[in-house]
DNA sequence: ATGAAAGACCGATGCTAGGA
DNA sequence: TCCTAGCATCGGTCTTTCAT
């Protein structure tokens, strides 16, 4: 049988993931409720399509894309993740970064003028964005909503739209992004840790990274087996950034692919479907050890 | 037993990401 | 810049399950 050089580096990373996750070695970088509990779109949105909405229990994320550049999706997802990361680490609104390269190389990705022009098209759909996130809750006779609007950030100067502007030879470049008071406060309030390794083998595989992000947050807070509904309202099918399949069952089965995939990387996942296909049991489990104290050096 | 619905497997497609 | 591999999606179809 023949293996793929890809496939090869792909099983190379694999272990490398679960090696690190066992010897409690885990880089972590950080995630955000409204991006782990909602997924945004796997995939470009048909033309035209500004508003996307996904729905988590009483959660709900509400994304309004710029006419300009449409409703961040696929691989765009990294972005929040990488602000949201950097909001942590740096415990601060405004957030610096040397070059876009840096954040390629936090995700493993090529350096190619390629992937630079993906990385640019990534930061105008997220920027350009509108995020509603917050919580709608049925009481007996009202529907109370909870929302917080905003964007992502309120300011940035960064590499791409700093045309010309101070080019003082020599000087050091520093793209400076002030995040919003909204998507700072919820990254700080919340901030979800994830493993890195796993989220720089998944990157481009988005409705499994998703899944991934949220089954590892998800069983980590469950206290015991824990049922969730697949379709309905309130169902994963409400949450996922997939499309509405034509057969139910088509959901179903890629969720039962995404999941095996999942397992790949994390082994001891507990998160099973049911026999009837109707719910997934999670159970508590961490797909992030804590570290391991070391010893003096 | 029979028909309907769901599951499992296959291959094609359009698009994206990775690699040389 | 070009070629290949991979991902999400869709439709086809055979098999299994299940209620009648």
């Amino acid at each position: 049988m023949r293996i793929s050089k890809q496939k090869h580096r792909k099983a190379e990373r694999i272990e490398l993931v679960r090696l690190k996750r066992e010897q409690r070695e885990q880089t972590l970088c950080f995630s955000s409720r409204p991006f782990v509990l909602c997924g945004l779109p796997v995939r470009q949105l048909p033309k035209g399509q500004l508003l996307y909405e996904r729905r988590n229990g009483h959660f709900v994320l509400q994304v309004t894309g710029h006419p300009d550049y449409g409703v961040p999706f696929g691989q765009d997802r990294m972005v929040p993740i990488f602000l949201a990361t950097l909001a942590v680490q740096q415990q601060s609104r405004t957030i610096r970064f040397r070059s876009a390269s840096e954040m390629l190389e936090t995700f493993g990705m090529n350096k190619g003028g390629k992937e630079y022009r993906r990385l640019v098209a990534a930061f105008e759909r997220t920027f350009g964005a509108t995020i509603f996130f917050g919580t709608d809750t049925l009481t007996s006779k009202a529907k109370i909503v909870h929302r917080a609007r905003f964007n992502f950030f309120s300011e940035a100067r960064v590499w791409y739209n700093r045309a010309n502007e101070d080019c003082v030879l020599g000087e050091r470049y520093e793209n400076v992004i002030v995040l919003s008071d909204e998507f700072f406060e919820e990254v700080t309030a919340h901030p979800i840790p994830t493993d890195l390794e796993a989220v720089k083998l998944l990157s481009s595989a988005p409705a499994v990274l998703d899944l991934f992000v949220w089954l590892s947050y998800r069983c980590f807070t469950a206290g015991a087996k824990e049922r969730i509904p697949i379709f309905g309202p309130f169902g994963l099918v409400q949450q996922l950034g997939a499309v509405e399949y034509g057969r139910l069952r088509k959901f179903r089965e890629k969720l039962q692919q995404w999941l095996s995939a999942i397992r790949r990387v994390w082994p001891e996942c507990p998160a099973k479907l049911d026999g009837d296909g109707m719910y997934l049991w999670v159970d508590h489990a961490t797909a992030i050890q804590p570290v391991v104290p070391s010893v003096a050096e």
